[in-house]
DNA sequence: CCCGATTCCTGTAGGC
DNA sequence: TGCCTACAGGAATCGG
């Protein structure tokens, strides 16, 4: 499930084989994915060059020549580079034909993934206004953590998973983070003090700043832009671990059920 | 306002 | 072996 580490690797893979080529062709092979797709835009964006791709909160933000172009990988999305000759797989959505003689292809089984197209950066930004800070910037601290979650009694986990309190932070990396911190995930965010929030930022911030460095977590469908899965699972301290010896203390990993969101975490390092 | 529940979707795993 | 059900979850939306 893509998050902020599997995005960047996403970004990061395709501005070498797309940024600075042209659009020759786009097509969608469905009507809807998460949003209905609008038809309307596809000649439009036809003869553009990519001029580059970023990131912002779990979404990849293609600027145009003219025009933007808006990812989210959702659930189960991925965007590769393929040859000309590669056939087309079942749950390819959408593809973009380059001038390099390669095919940009978005790839959605659970189609909880979009593609927004933007006819300017005024109307794109006002799309995303809401999202929050981004964890890797220097202003997320725990002065910030802290000051906005006083007096909610929301869990800390279902708290740094909102996406206008920081973005790219799903759940794998919410509850790698909290184990390292050594927070209960099911603690009310307005009961963690300020020195526990300078844990887990730092925790936050370092977790996911690895993952990056592995080309993210591939537990079942990510693939990054080459088609390749990342390597992070590997190292993954308690998600998905239910049953098994905790990393640190051998005690046996506990899952509990917030906000709809299987967590898990180790009931003698977190309290 | 706050926050939990529900909804979208398909592949896969587990039970019988 | 095969059928059925439960589960995975990002995030918009709904409702208490």
């Amino acid at each position: 499930m893509p998050e902020l580490p599997e995005v960047e690797t996403t970004v990061k893979g395709l501005q070498h084989y797309v940024e600075g080529h042209t659009i020759k062709a786009a097509q969608f092979f469905r009507e809807n994915i998460r949003y209905p797709l609008d038809k309307s835009w596809l000649k439009q964006i036809e003869g553009q060059k990519v001029l580059f791709i970023t990131r912002r909160a779990k979404l990849i933000v293609m600027r145009l020549e003219q025009d933007f172009l808006l990812w989210h990988l959702g659930m189960t999305g991925s965007l590769r580079v393929c040859q000309l000759n590669e056939a087309k797989r079942k749950h390819d959505h959408v593809e973009l034909l380059l001038d390099s003689q390669r095919i940009l292809r978005f790839h959605d089984p659970r189609r909880f993934g979009y593609l927004k197209w933007f006819a300017d950066e005024e109307s794109l930004y006002q799309s995303i206004a809401h999202y929050g800070i981004e964890p890797l910037d220097e202003a997320f601290d725990a002065n910030y953590l802290w000051q906005l979650s006083r007096n909610k009694k929301q869990a800390v986990k279902n708290f740094i998973m909102d996406q206008e309190v920081v973005v790219g932070v799903g759940n794998i990396y919410a509850c790698e983070a909290l184990f390292y911190a050594g927070i209960r995930p099911q603690l009310a965010a307005g009961k963690v003090s300020k020195s526990r929030y300078q844990q887990l930022v730092f925790e936050i911030k370092k977790v996911l700043k690895e993952a990056i460095a592995k080309g993210g977590t591939t537990l079942k469908d990510f693939e990054n832009a080459e088609a390749k899965p990342g390597y992070f699972q590997q190292v993954l301290s308690v998600y998905g671990r239910e049953g098994e010896a905790c990393p640190q203390c051998q005690q046996m990993i506990k899952a509990v059920k917030l906000g709809g969101r299987n967590s898990f975490y180790c009931p003698t390092c977190q309290k």
